[in-house]
DNA sequence: AGCTTTTATCCCTTCTCTATATTGC
DNA sequence: CTGCACGAACAAAGCAATATAGAGAAGGGATAAAAGCT
């Protein structure tokens, strides 16, 4: 391969632009310049990069790789003729960025400054599979600012020649952007939507417009999901591809030492089944693979190149691997440099943009602090299995192994890491097993890819939410709200201000009943209001735009019936005098969550269930969060006095349920025996009726459920859950139960909450005893003195009791120097049962 | 001097407090 | 022009609860040295 080829189509000039003619027409009205933007990102022109691009790319193809090698179907179509005067191109947004460019025209928009000006670059996939690349020109940054009182139409001129002359003199910006920075300055009048509704605050706003150098750092992404009017359950047809490297090494390879032996690649279009592609790019000959694609190389060099040049010819939208964030692909970009493959760092979709690494870390009170590695690729998606999973899914062990088994029910192609060497300076068979095991390695996290349904559903995120798929993996859960309640407050004409953020204290959360401990060997009906802060905040109209700071209730002349008194004494408007934006917001997402769970509900297949709870579950996350945000002071817009109030409800909520579900089924209203509540956290009350079969408490669960609904106002609602019979309380947060829901003769599965048995930080031997013992205890109902007797000897850590015996002797130092009661236990009794197993000749039939 | 008593010291266990990990909502 | 040091800016859903390890204090028993008695 010639490796002084330039990568891609040629030097990083923007291609040809046409013009959308929305605004061709001066007379027309025009809209406000809220509006002006929206439409701006609906209607914008997009052209078809492709066209300009096969030509070229053949070209490449030609030269860089041997002719037999080329399948045609591994480009995509040739997009028909679009006229954008009068077809939409719809299209599915996959990452959105920006550059700064040369000025062009926007009919309507601001007069176009003269040099370089910032140009939003979004692309996409439309639902025939052609690769979009949309240009978006005329979106000037911007920002608002209080007027100082006095400040006139007549300041304007000088307020717009004193900060461009500022700009040019602290030269932060660099030489890219030429011309003023300062486009324009105009006066408006807006609301900010952290004041009280109907305050008359909202005074007269400067706004300065355009200020592309420091703006260019500010905006994000302002309404990311493109607007794109595919259904909600969309099929982007665009390729998938799993590269996976295998690397000369002794323990850690290191990109300055160990080679790149072996690079494999599996390409698939959305929807299709199976891959269309398998191609394994290896270092010395390799044997023929049947179904793949093998082409050797001598030089490392060659087989980086290729590879390379393959991405680009290939263009997937969506890379997915197994770490290949932090590993895979930093690595072949480190190793490329080491070797001087100057034309190897082009990854992207435009032309000439180098991919370089870079580090970041995200941390979060939920997950703690994650460093990782960065790749830019302009334009595709990288969707590392690792990073979803990490994110999605509390597991045991996140190696691809593990993880395999655990979702698919596949093991890897296992090749020890130590003969990784000895396969490579073999024969061309035994690199060829080398590429059957890459090759897997790369089918693996596509299979997980699909099986998970991790595009679907984050494209679903990202519309609901407003980010780029990109934000999912990368970004936290503020950012999702922020996008939310700008779309949000857009329509409404609202400013979102800038606060600064400071520390403060803890505010009050939610209340856990105390539990009565103990073994019930009754039926324990479980109410739980669905959405709890949630539906709070919509039934209260709790948000920015609605609080009343104290007083002005009164000043405002509001009678008592146009605003309610919260728990902790704060005020907010009713929604007869203005709606809340966060309640919208929350509408929508509890929409989509109500969507995904009567998915659920239809779906029968095991897997499939369990991603579509996991999805309802990170729509009820985002949901949450819209809360969890009011609350964060380390945020954009903390807002103490909604989150209390929220907190606040709650806590009164679940304590007059207890009292109503308590005054009600009483003996003296004519019940067998009063009802109790024996626990209760947060939203949920465990209740004991007092009956003796699951079917009754059903019964009077959705019976309770629905009259205490009826005593809170729209839309918040008690739902009757599941039973648990029997049911083990063991303290707060712990629990453990048989769970009945779907019907009342039959338990569905085990429930356990907060003990080791579902809890990652003790060993297997542990988490298999509790388990074990709870199942006899549950399950089996032994309770009593047999329960030792019986439920050891079914204990799954048994498995482990010659390897526990060998090294009771050292084990025995650590494990005495413990004090978790649970591990001792588990550890002692597993002692004693493998002596007397290990002396017994006929050891019994240990279960799986 | 030899024995007994007192006292200081060491070592061990037990308790308390804090930080961390993880889960439940 | 490049490399380095420094500061600013950016980003980060929430609280309640349990279990456990580690550090350190407190307390008790064993032991040996010191003191006292005959
Ligand atoms: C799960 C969870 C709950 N909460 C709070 C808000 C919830 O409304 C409240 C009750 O928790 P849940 O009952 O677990 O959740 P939910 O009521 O929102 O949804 P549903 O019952 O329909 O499944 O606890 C959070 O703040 N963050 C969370 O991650
Ligand atoms: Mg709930």
């Amino acid at each position: 391969m010639d490796g002084k080829r330039r990568p891609g189509p040629g030097p990083g000039v923007p291609p040809k632009r046409a013009r959308g003619g929305l605004w061709d027409d001066d007379d027309a009205p025009r809209p406000s310049q809220f509006e002006e933007d929206l439409a701006l990102m609906e209607e914008m022109e997009a052209e078809h990069r492709l066209q300009e691009q096969e030509e070229e790319e053949l070209q490449s193809v030609l030269e860089g790789v041997p002719p037999s090698a080329i399948d045609p179907r591994w480009l995509r179509p040739t997009p028909p003729a679009l006229d954008p005067q009068t077809e939409p191109l719809i299209f599915q947004q996959l990452e959105i960025d920006h550059y700064v460019g040369p000025a062009q025209p926007v009919p309507g928009g601001p007069p176009p400054s003269r040099g370089s000006v910032p140009v939003l670059r979004a692309f996409g996939v439309t639902d025939e599979g052609f690769s979009v690349c949309c240009h978006i020109h005329g979106f000037a940054p911007y920002f608002y600012t209080p007027a100082p009182p006095g400040f006139g139409p007549e300041h304007m001129g000088d307020l717009q020649r004193e900060l461009n002359l500022a700009i040019s003199r602290d030269n932060r910006g660099g030489k890219e952007l030429t011309g003023p920075a300062v486009l324009a300055v105009e006066l408006c009048s807006r609301e900010s939507e952290c004041s009280p509704g109907i305050s008359g605050l909202g005074g007269p706003l400067g706004r300065p417009l355009g200020e592309p150098r420091r703006a260019g750092r500010q905006w994000g992404q302002p309404w990311g999901d493109g607007r794109c009017s595919l259904p909600a359950v969309l099929g982007v047809r665009g390729r998938s591809q799993a590269p996976a490297s295998s690397c000369l090494t002794g323990i850690f390879p290191e990109p300055e030492r160990d080679p790149v032996i072996q690079i494999c690649s599996l390409g698939l279009r959305w929807g299709e089944p199976e891959p269309f592609l398998r191609l394994a790019l290896t270092l010395r000959p390799c044997a023929p693979i049947l179904g793949a694609k093998v082409q050797s190389y001598e030089k490392e060099e060659d087989l980086l190149q290729a590879w390379s040049t393959f991405i680009r010819i290939m263009d997937p939208d969506v890379i997915t691997g197994y770490n290949i964030q932090n590993f895979d692909l930093p690595y072949l970009i480190s190793r490329a440099q080491t070797l001087k493959v100057q034309t190897f760092p082009f990854l992207g979709r435009v032309a000439g943009l180098r991919s370089n690494i870079r580090d970041s870390s995200f941390q979060s009170k939920q997950t703690g602090r994650r460093d990782t590695k960065v790749v830019s690729m302009v334009g595709r998606v990288q969707m590392d299995m690792l990073q979803v999973l990490l994110r999605e899914y509390k597991l045991r062990s996140y190696t691809l192994n593990a993880v395999s088994f655990h979702f698919l029910g596949e093991q890897k192609e296992d090749v020890q890491h130590s003969i990784i060497t000895d396969l490579q300076n073999g024969n061309d068979q035994t690199r060829r097993r080398l590429a059957v095991y890459c090759l897997k390695d790369a089918y693996l996290p596509l299979r997980l890819l699909e099986r998970l349904m991790v595009l679907v559903n984050a494209v679903e995120m990202a519309r609901v939410t407003g980010v780029p798929l990109s934000y999912l993996l990368s970004r936290g859960q503020q950012v999702k709200v922020v996008s939310q309640l700008l779309r949000q407050a857009m329509h409404e004409g609202l400013l979102m201000p800038v606060v600064k953020s400071e520390g403060g204290e803890d505010y009050t959360g939610a209340t856990v009943i105390e539990p009565l401990k103990g073994y019930y060997d009754v039926p324990i009906a479980t109410l739980d209001f669905s959405s709890l802060y949630p539906s709070i905040m919509m039934a209260h109209n709790l948000c920015y735009t609605t609080l009343l700071r104290p007083g002005t209730a009164h000043k405002l002349g509001l009678t008592e019936d146009q605003f309610i008194r919260t728990p902790t004494g704060d005020e907010f408007v009713k929604t007869s005098v203005r709606k809340g934006l966060l309640p919208q917001i929350l509408e929508n997402l509890l929409s989509a969550r109500k969507r995904a769970k009567a998915e659920l509900a239809k779906e029968t297949d095991p897997l499939r269930r369990q991603v579509l709870d996991g999805r309802q579950l990170a729509l009820k996350v985002s949901a949450n969060s819209v809360y969890g945000f009011t609350g964060a002071q380390v945020g954009k817009l903390p807002c103490l006095e909604i989150s209390q109030s929220v907190t606040g409800f709650g806590r009164q909520m679940i304590e007059k349920t207890k009292q109503l579900v308590e005054s009600k089924y009483t003996v003296e209203n004519g019940y067998s025996t009063s009802a109790k509540v024996v626990y209760g956290d947060t939203d949920s009350v465990m209740c004991r009726f007092g009956v003796s079969s699951v079917a009754e408490a059903m019964a009077l669960g959705r019976e309770a459920a629905d009259w205490v609904s009826g005593h809170f106002p729209s839309p918040i609602r008690l739902e009757f859950e599941k039973v648990y019979f029997p049911y083990l309380l063991i303290s707060k947060k712990r629990y453990a139960g048989l769970l009945f829901s779907s019907r009342p003769d039959a338990h569905d599965r085990m429930d356990c909450k907060g003990l080791e048995a579902v809890r990652r930080d003790n060993c297997p031997l542990v988490a298999n005893l509790v388990t074990a013992s709870l199942r006899r205890l549950l399950i089996d109902r032994c309770v009593g003195s047999r329960i030792c007797s019986l439920c050891i000897w079914h204990l799954p850590a048994l498995n482990i009791l010659p390897v526990a015996l060998c090294l009771s002797a050292c084990l025995c130092v650590s494990v005495s120097s413990s004090r978790s009661p649970c591990l001792l236990v588990s550890f002692c009794l597993t002692l004693t049962l493998s002596a007397s197993i290990w002396g017994s000749r006929n050891p019994p039939r240990l279960c799986a």
